[in-house]
DNA sequence: GTCGATGCAAACGATTTGCAGTGGA
DNA sequence: TCCACTGCAAATCGTTTGCATCGAC
């Protein structure tokens, strides 16, 4: 699979002109190989990159990074930490996320009805929608288990 | 309204032993004088005391601006425009937004259905939703007819 | 050889913070 | 009086940018 995701993104690359230098394979491999759903920083890319060895510039992981983004092979998320989070997007389908803003925990979901109703919102004002963002901020379970809230609110 | 509001503000910011400065009630004024649906940056905020002859520091305006949010007087939006956005909620319904990638435009939207079926979803996960942002990007009715998406698209 | 890509360090800009002085309660 | 609040200026910090050099094509 990760083959195969390289090989797009070389076709994808001279498509478009962009050179396949050696930052932006690493990188791009760097996010290919990440977990289903896992969320990194740009320092923390950097950070990985850094470890196996790659001596890139911060300001190339986050020229990079756009780039993808455009590609739609990334997603670039603001959960409210301060800073940007990105999420490999190639192979996974669309979803939202669930924040815990006691531990920080992050659960996906994905439903067609929202998805559906949205898009009657956007119709009925004649709006197309390019992208959306859908968060749900609270207490996790595990979250909730640690420090109950007060009975009336349970 | 504004004189009810402002009363208001006075019992709670005495409950929680918060003192009634200049600044706070002449920030308070301000906010509350807002159009509905209107959003405006701390800077912006700032700007039009400073025209009403009012001159509070920007740190006291962005210390006020947290508190008026935690009070749920104010709501907070990153828009992804590289700064944050207030929004008067006083005597203000729930409501989420559209936002125009092209204009800036902000429509705004409320959706019973959409609510209930995050709330499925939450209760399904054991997570109690504290607050949620629901966004949608894309172009505006107006924007649409200014440059028409190609034929295929459209 | 060209021109886009990179690294570096400086710039940026919204927001936050330390601290001494001020003024509500 | 007391301590929370304010103004000021400096600090923060993630991200962007200018520019000389490099290297993919």
């Amino acid at each position: 699979m990760a083959k195969h995701s390289a090989g797009e993104f070389q076709e994808r690359f001279h498509e478009k002109n962009l050179k396949l230098t050696h930052p932006r394979q690493a990188i791009t491999q760097k996010i290919l190989s990440t977990r289903a759903g896992e969320h990194f920083s740009a320092d923390e890319l950097w950070e990985r990159l850094r470890r196996k060895g790659e001596r890139i510039s911060k300001a190339t992981v986050y020229r990079t990074l756009h780039l993808l983004v455009e590609e739609k092979a990334v997603e670039e998320h603001d959960f409210g930490k301060g800073q940007k989070y990105y999420e490999r997007m190639v192979e996974r389908p669309h979803h939202d996320h669930l924040i815990c803003i006691h531990c920080g925990r992050i659960l996906e979901f994905e439903n067609s009805n929202i998805e559906r109703l949205q898009g009657e919102v956007a119709r009925r004002e004649g709006f197309i929608i390019r992208y959306h963002s859908h968060k749900l901020f609270g207490t996790c379970s595990s979250c909730r288990r640690k420090a109950p809230p007060p009975a009336r609110l349970r």
